[in-house]
DNA sequence: GAAAACATTTTACAAATGATAAATAATCAG
DNA sequence: CTGATTATTTATCATTTGTAAAATGTTTTC
């Protein structure tokens, strides 16, 4: 499905707001582990994934820790950066070859201001990835490392062609310790 | 300060954009240890804080667990049942006692449509919770329970008026945990 | 296809945290 | 004020997770 289309069935848009939002979409593609955004840089564009998949990570102590996985039609995005117009020490890498559609954040938000609709849509869309990121807290503060690797696999197919080095950093435990836990299981 | 010249630190208001929201401002105030939102209720009422403390908290295998603080200026408000509509098995509860400015949800979507000032100010300040929710991943995905402690206690003096059993679950940890941890620091 | 690079598992031991119970300390209600 | 209730600390032992290093498995590159 068409982006445009598929954020229809979010917030309906006006004609006018479709055509200007169409105009800033385009489409990029990455090389499996390719860096769409480098550490340390500030974020000017929205990412959401068309195929493959991607990670936002960081490094702490000299450790590579995965914070999110993006998939299909999910948003990618820096939010600490783009909200706040600071660089962040945070990354995007592509896992897998991966195709995304990019809107530049400072034409969007120019948008914001003659498309009431537009500015809605967005909101809605940060929303839901806010309430995305408190079931994440609820996880991590009262799931057992066990239990978040079940609920990882569960939640969607593309989890197979993770490295289980990142999976270990976003359940927020080591590989030693992952690995140990899939012994486990089986 | 008056929360509607707060909130035009954050966005300007068209002088009718701020009549119609201050009509929508009330105060409360609440003993402590009063609930201010029910387990199992659906979030129709924002709520700011004016004075005093609040938690959202939940049971989990027979513990409670509290999952946010809210300090004077902040919001609070159980996100997952405010954007969804649907009831949250989340409570709020005063810590101390505590005064609350109210906004409620239903009212304020209307004046969404016909403020988009309005609904920016709000998007901005849910963007701001949103982000502070993403440190709060970094915080429990890596740092030890001390560190998050620490942390904690440096965020805000408030602390001190808050019980052990609070902060424990919070951290992500067990009382007597919490309680090892002082003993260490002293 | 073989060497090199990278990823995952296993092992052994140390440190952190959990569970339970009991001991103290602090707070509240009459 | 005083007993009752609630909160916090301490102790013990079990479990989970971390760290480091080595072994094994897989993928990539030439």
């Amino acid at each position: 499905m068409d982006l445009v289309s598929y954020f229809q069935t979010i917030v309906p848009l006006s004609p006018t707001a479709q055509d200007a939002l169409e105009a800033l979409i385009t489409t990029r593609s990455y090389r499996k582990n390719d860096i769409i955004q480098e550490i340390g840089s500030t974020c000017r564009t929205l990412y959401i994934v068309k195929s493959g998949c991607a990670r936002i990570f960081y490094w702490k102590d000299g450790n590579d820790i995965t914070e999110h996985f993006s998939f299909p039609q999910e948003l990618i995005v820096r939010a600490e950066s783009l909200f706040t117009g600071k660089p962040t020490s945070k990354g995007i890498q592509a896992i897998t070859d991966t195709e995304l559609y990019a809107i530049d954040s400072l034409a969007l938000f120019k948008l914001y201001d003659q498309h009431h609709d537009i500015e809605r849509l967005f909101r809605i869309l940060f929303e839901q990835e806010y309430v995305n990121t408190i079931k994440r807290i609820e996880s991590l503060q009262f799931h057992t490392a066990k239990e978040r690797y079940l609920e990882l696999l569960k939640s969607t197919q593309y989890v197979q062609h993770i490295p289980l080095k990142y999976i270990a950093s976003y359940l927020g435990i080591t590989q030693v310790s992952l690995s140990r836990i899939r012994a486990d299981l089986s």
